[in-house]
DNA sequence: ATTACTGTATGCATGAATGCATACAGTCCA
DNA sequence: TGGACTGTATGCATTCATGCATACAGTAAT
């Protein structure tokens, strides 16, 4: 769960990049309801970032009621989270897939390898910077 | 064009939100090079948001090279970007690809994803380059 | 009880995002 | 030439995001 958390400096808010990309990881059921969460402090460390911004991410997925916070205990996934559906996700991918090989291609570049070397850079640490 | 671009209370900056839509809609040729873009202002007034809102994205999208802004004349979109060498063509897609690794993984969905989507959604047909 | 862990909280500082108002400076056309 | 339009710019105010440091308060295991 942790090692499928990065930030990246696209202008989109730390707290907001962690919000949804472990929104995301809950709807692949990378965790399962019932299980922990990464601990605040644990997040905090491995991003690099300041614990209060990791809480800001956290509180806002317990608003939805996709988590639960339990003081000095831990973050557990809810119960219920709010469903996420397949199709929408699915969508939600290949919106995303369309969107890069559109924009990708108005600059004259080929797809394909774009999404090559897209696989490349994040098979290893490299930090896309 | 115009009518394309909404925004919403994610937490995601204004100006991102603006960039990335138009940067989507230049990808889906909702708009060709030369053609002319939204004035500021139009853009401005329609999402009634502060035209120095509408110019940060509209700059970010001339870093880029997306567009190009004339002063007292408009903004357009840029031409298409003259056949290169191989190693600007390599850097080029690096540029890209991070890119796209960076606003893909800022929403939230795994860029290999996608990555491996795109040459899904490219394979089947002739992609025409 | 001590220790180590968890979330909660505050204060200060910096910078960015945004709105609002107001201008300035080119360009184009009637 | 004058007006209408375009991008450029500034100043002020407010809010928010973030970092950093420091603490407080529960929980659980030893």
């Amino acid at each position: 769960m942790l090692h499928s958390l990065r930030i990246e400096e696209t202008g989109v808010p730390i707290y907001v990049q962690i919000r949804d990309q472990m929104l995301h990881a809950l709807g692949a059921k990378l965790l399962r309801p019932g299980e922990q969460m990464p601990t605040m402090r644990e997040v905090a460390v491995a991003l690099k970032v300041d614990l209060n911004t990791v809480r800001h991410a956290y509180e806002e997925l317990e608003k939805t009621g996709a988590i639960v916070i339990r003081r000095a205990r831990g973050t557990f996934v809810a119960d219920a989270p709010p469903a996420v559906d397949r199709e929408e996700k699915a969508r939600r991918v290949e919106g995303l897939a369309r969107q890069a090989i559109a924009t990708v291609a108005a600059a004259g570049v080929n797809p394909r390898d774009v999404a090559r070397l897209m696989i490349q850079l994040t098979a290893k640490k490299g930090d896309g910077k």
